[in-house]
DNA sequence: GATGAATGAGAATTCATTCAT
DNA sequence: GATGAATGAATTCTCATTCAT
């Protein structure tokens, strides 16, 4: 799309190269990185993967471990601003709330190439505790904050019973994050019939919460 | 002395001697590589913990590869064959069941060292495929069969609805597996404040359960 | 323009305009140079004190070993020949000589940032052979062949003993070498008090000489 | 002399060896960085001279510069105590112990592969600038301070004139430092019919000091 | 069996040099 | 001519593995 639309000045090939290239090896880092580990993982592979040279992933990211870093910044916490918006204006029940809430969670992040984060600091948070303690403080914590008003909203409307929030919290986001952890980790390796397919299970997931929060 | 000591289950006379120091090998890999992850931990780190020298390592286990492939089979599998046991002799209600096998999961398996197993296969899935094929076979498969035969067992008996099974043993599994993954990621890393008490959790989450399968 | 002036001694018409950034690159270079070492001295760095690019260098100078060259080159045996002429045509005593030569050498060469080159041949003699060659031919041998004809001159006129040429050069010049040395090794590292005033010491060391060859 | 001597418990070879590795690297790394250079000495080099793979160097020095710092260390102020010693209990007049003073420089220092340190420190101040205070603080003050005494002993004898006692320190040492400083830099490039016999020139420069410095 | 010194293949990082703009 | 992004050969350092004692 952008080649071909005529742009009064297009910028020069090169600049238009070493503008995008910072993108292309965190996206190519992240891609692998979360296939094999940060240890496991060499710069090269990065670097060819990405369409560059060795030398030249180390003209935007001082070393490998600034570029882990680079990964986690740049992919965390990207749609939680919006979803907090959602669900303050949310109109409908709290059942509607959870299957869109859920459904969206999936399409936006658990769905996309980024949810691998969830998976690379599963895997890594012991070898960069700064960096675990940042996403548990950038995600993890809005995450579950933005949880817990959805159950606290169905409780103040009258439609789920009153529950331990910081629990159902949990018990909301373990499936979401462990869908994602599966599908980094064993789907790749093992036959597709044993991953369920994500938007029926986290349909069912929606389902059984309501079900099991609602009051009786 | 342990050779000749008559035991009611041996593994195998012969390797009784020969697996005393290997355990304590096994039990510092297991560790460290949930710890750091596989590539990130040094054998020698893995020696000094059990007490033996880098040399006497390899002395047990060719390379450290098949230490990490030793250490997989070692921990996989343990306690699965009397859960199978327990459910089929088992004669109260399908809650108390539900409870009863998430509590027992937790005592046996969740809160213990050998949980890390679950983490490390997450992290290195896809570094060790047959491994990862291996748990599945062995332990994935068999623990989402027993599940599924658990709510089988309520559907028969009137006290559960009739639902995808396979889905089902996904849900109910789900939190369990994000417990143990947390426990050695996140919880490490972060305050105390953040973990919920586990046994709160899983109690909440046989509740939810019970309350989203059973029969209206 | 300056390629078509009529100068007195343009040192080659053709060049001149070529010559004019080489000269603050080869500046440049030569304080690098002679501050961290050839090896340690990156090429970028060059290019930055000079005010161009890293490109820019490699336009006038095919490596970095030819520019170390060229620094060499261009530093050697600058005033060496009207030193030659003054002390052919000098009038005074030997004693006389003596000082005003020493003197001389500190204002035009051992006081001036070329002086570096000496340190630098130093260091770098055996990396490059064929400069160090060059040195000892273009730059030492004259020198002691200066000093030799000062001392032969004072015997000749009956104010100096006979002494060896060859050990008296050596020993009239060591100061002066080492002088230099220090202020581009360890004077810039430590406090300025251990450094004497060089006028000072050059002074003193002009007068042992005269009183240590003066015929008796 | 040690290995032929029959001791009682000769150690195990390799562990005769293990002791003796440090040395022999430390040696190693003095001849090379002496010869090429801090920077332009390969590691792999070092080791293959002292006859071991590059690994074994860093089971002895944790880097490079670790290596460089004990090479500095290890051979600075070696003799330097013996020297104060025997100068305080000198009986003889000045001019004998200035000749044997100098002497026995050569002999002990300036004339082994240790005095390569003067000329590697000399190279190397500006990137080192702790080991160049060090050396500084341990050699230069102290040796300075010993001629300083020579001097001042012989004035108070009555031998000498009274004269800066800092400036004839340098004058007396600066040959001294020139002679180690060629000897490892121009004199293995260019003809030995260059350099003076070291003798011969320290004799003279003795006797040029005594007659430069005595009382009239 | 146990040790730990030694090895060397492999990975991160640097930097002189090139070249399209 | 000038630039600076890109390259990849070269170098430091790591660590699994071997083996003599």
């Amino acid at each position: 799309m952008d080649t071909l639309s005529p742009t009064p000045r297009p910028h020069r090939p090169s600049a238009r190269r070493k503008e995008a290239r910072p993108g292309e090896l965190l996206e190519a880092a992240l891609a692998l990185f979360v296939e094999k580990g940060f240890a496991a993982t060499r710069v090269e592979e990065v670097a060819a993967r990405a369409g560059v040279s060795k030398g030249t992933l180390f003209l935007y990211f001082p070393s490998k471990e600034e570029l882990f870093k680079a990964v986690v910044r740049e992919n965390a916490s990207r749609h939680l601003h919006d979803a907090f918006l959602e669900v303050a204006e949310y109109a409908g029940t709290s059942a509607e709330l959870l299957h869109e809430f859920i459904r969206r969670w999936w399409t936006q992040y658990g769905g996309t190439p980024a949810a691998g984060l969830t998976k690379l600091i599963m895997s890594e948070a012991a070898n960069f505790p700064d960096l675990a303690q940042y996403y548990q403080d950038e995600v993890v914590q809005p995450s579950h904050e933005l949880v817990r008003r959805i159950v606290q909203r169905g409780i103040d409307r009258g439609e789920l019973r009153e529950v331990d929030l910081t629990l159902a919290a949990h018990l909301i986001v373990a499936p979401l994050v462990q869908l994602v952890t599966w599908r980094f980790s064993l789907a790749p390796c093992c036959p597709a019939t044993l991953m369920p397919d994500p938007l029926a299970l986290l349909d069912m997931h929606a389902d059984m919460v309501v079900r099991g929060l609602r009051q009786e």
